[in-house]
DNA sequence: AATGAATGAGATTTCATTCAT
DNA sequence: TATGAATGAAATCTCATTCAT
C-alpha cells in the first residue's frame, strides 16, 4: 500500500490559505481548494474529515506556527521588558513573514468557526507571553491588571501594524519596530 | 431600496446579522435569511440588488451607526485627553450595547467583501477622531506618528476589551474604562 | 406567486415508481428521477422535503390507494364469505392494474425505509377487512386465530398471484381468481 | 474467488447482511461493508469481482443454505402430508434461526439484481418440494393446479409467520407451528 | 493475499436568483 | 409591494474501484 504523501498534504493546507484570503470563507469552495492544490476533491477527504476539520485543523496548525515563532529564542533569564521586546519583535516579523497564513489566522478567528477550537490549545502555544506578563505584574514593573488586558494592549496593535492593508507606511525604517514597542510598553509599563 | 416597509428593512438586517453571527457568512444564504426575517426571498429582492448588496448595506449603515455614536456629544473645546476619553467610552458602551452589530461589522471587515467599501466612507464617520489625534500632535501632547499607528494604539483595544469573548472580566466594575483608557492614553501621550 | 403544478406533483411521483422498479432502490437517483419527471432535481426539493420523504410519502400515497381499491363496494350486509371474496377480487384487479405501483410498495416494504411509516396508517386503510375476520371468528365461521396470521394465509397469496413474474400461468382464466380464493378460504374457514 | 482466508470470506458476508439489513441496499456502500467486516475495501476484491458479485453471491450462498436447511432429513417413504410438514417445520425453524439471512434474501428478491440469478440456481435447492407437491397431485392427495400456485399458498405464509415484525404473536407456544401448516394443507389438499 | 491511498464520477442537497401572480 | 414556485449552477461529500506496495 501507499503511504500518506506529505507533498499533498501542504498543498492542501496553502490552497485552502490562498483561496480563503483571496475570495473569501463564503467562497472558497472544496472544489476550488483541491484543484488550486492539484489533487481531487476525494483526496481531500483522504486527509481531512470534511471541510470544517480541514479549516479549523488550518487554524490550529497556524496559531501553532505562530506560537512557535512568536516564543523563539525565549530567555527566561532577560529583564522583563527584554522578554516582552522579544515577543514583540518576533511577532512582528512572522506576521510580516508570514501575511497569508496571519491574514487566515486573523479572518477564522472572527468567525463561529473559532468556536470549535479549545482554548487550551492556544493557551498552550503562547503560554510564556503569560507567564512573563504574571512575573512582570508580581515584580511590580507591570499594572496589576488581568493577563487578558494587558495581553490586549500588549499585542493586539502589533498585529495590526504588521498588516500592510492597515498600516502601510509602517515598519520600513529601521527603528520603527522598536519604536512601536515602546508605545505598547508605555501602555502597561507602571 | 429606500422607504419601502422600513419595518420589514428592520427584520432583514436583524437576521442579517443574527445569521451571519450565528452561522458565519458561508452558511448565512438568502433562503435562511428571509426565514429568519420572516419574509419571502423575492421580498429581499425588493430592498437589496443582490446579496452583496444586502451584506455591504448592512455593514455600512452599522459602521454609520458606531460611527455616530462614537463621536456623541463632541466638543471641540475640551483638552484633546478629555476628547479622545470621550471617544473612548462612547466606543465602548456602544460596542456592549450593540454586540450583534459590532461582532458583524468586525466578521465582515476580514472578509474580501470589506474592499468593496470605498474608504471615503469609513473616514467620514469616523473624522473627528483622527482630526483630534492630529491636533495633539501640533500641540506636542501626543507622539510625533502616523494617525493610523496612533488609532491602532489607541482604539484597537478598547474593540477587544469590549468583547465579552476576550475580556469577560473587563468593563464589570465602574472605573474599568476609565483606567483601561489610561492605558491607551499612555501609549501614544508624549 | 404561482401555485404548486400538479401535474408536476403527479410526474415525480410516476417516475419515482419507475425508476424504483427499473433499476431498485439502490440506483434511483433524485437526478434520474428528476430528469425522468422532466423538472430540475431542485424542483423536487420544493414537494418533499429530502429523497426519503419522497420515498415514504410515495409509498404511503401507494398504500392509500390500495386500501380504497380492495375495500370498494363494502357492504356490511354481505355474509362474511362473500366480503373476504370481494376484497380479495378487489386485490387482485388492483394489483394487476397497477403493477408497478404494486411493485414499487412490495419492494419498498421490505426495505429499512418501511419502518419509518406509522402502523397506524396501515391499519387505517386496511381496517374493514381486519373487521371482517374479527367477525368471522365471532359467528365461528373462521377459525379463532390472531387477526395477523389469519391475514396472512388470506392476503398474501393473492399479492404473489398478482405477481406475473412469479405467476405467469395465474389469472389469464376466468374462474381462476374464485378458485384461488377458495384455497385462501379453506385455509381459515372453520 | 475460492479458498484465500475462509474466516475473513465469512466476515465479509457477515457484514454484507447485517449492513443491507440495517441500512437497506441504497446505504450499504464497499466501504462500510469493509470497515464492519475489519478489512481493507481492497481485500474485498480479492474476493468477488465486484459489489454485485458480492452481493449475488451472498444471495445465492444464502438461499443454498436456506435449500439445504429446509429439505433436511428428508424422507422419500413417508407419506405427502407428513413430507410437506417436515418441509414446513424446517423452513419455520431456519428462518427464526436465521432470521438476518432470511431478511436479506427477501429484501434481495425484490431487488432487479434478483433477476440475474439464474433460476435453475433455485430450482435445484428446493427440487424435492416442487417434486412432493407435483406426486401429491398424482395420488389426487392436492387439488390439481399449477406448481408455483400450490408453492405460493403453501410456502409463501410461513415466510410471514416466522418473521417476528410481522407476526410477533406467532411461534412462542408449541403447537403454533403444526397448527399453522394445518391452515396451509387445508388449502392445497383436496 | 492484503491494504491504505487515491480518484473520476456521481450522489444528495442547497444556492442565489427570477418568474408569474 | 410582496410572494411561493421554480431552477441552473454549484455546494459538500461518498461512491465503487484501482494503484502501488
Amino acid at each position: 500500500m501507499r503511504h500518506k504523501d506529505e507533498h499533498k498534504q501542504k498543498a492542501i493546507i496553502d490552497a485552502t490559505v490562498k483561496l480563503v484570503n483571496e475570495t473569501g470563507f463564503a467562497a472558497a469552495s472544496v472544489a476550488k481548494i483541491a484543484r488550486e492544490a492539484g489533487v481531487s476533491p476525494a483526496t481531500l477527504y483522504v486527509y481531512y474529515k470534511n471541510k470544517e476539520d480541514l479549516l479549523v485543523s488550518t487554524y490550529v496548525e497556524i496559531k501553532r506556527k505562530f506560537g512557535v515563532a512568536v516564543t523563539r529564542e525565549y530567555d527566561p533569564t532577560l529583564p522583563i521588558r527584554d522578554k516582552l521586546a522579544r515577543f514583540w519583535r518576533n511577532a512582528f516579523v512572522a506576521i510580516q513573514e508570514e501575511q497569508a497564513l496571519f491574514q487566515f489566522s486573523e479572518q477564522f478567528a472572527r468567525t463561529p468557526y473559532a468556536d470549535l477550537v479549545p482554548p487550551e490549545v492556544m493557551e498552550e502555544y503562547f503560554g510564556p507571553i503569560f507567564d512573563t506578563l504574571r512575573e512582570g505584574i508580581r515584580q511590580k514593573i507591570i499594572k496589576d491588571l488581568p493577563i487578558e488586558i494587558l495581553s490586549v494592549f500588549m499585542f493586539q496593535p502589533v498585529m495590526q501594524l504588521a498588516n500592510p492593508k492597515i498600516c502601510a507606511a509602517f515598519g520600513k525604517e529601521p527603528g520603527d519596530v522598536d519604536l512601536a514597542f515602546t508605545l505598547a510598553w508605555d501602555a502597561i509599563k507602571l
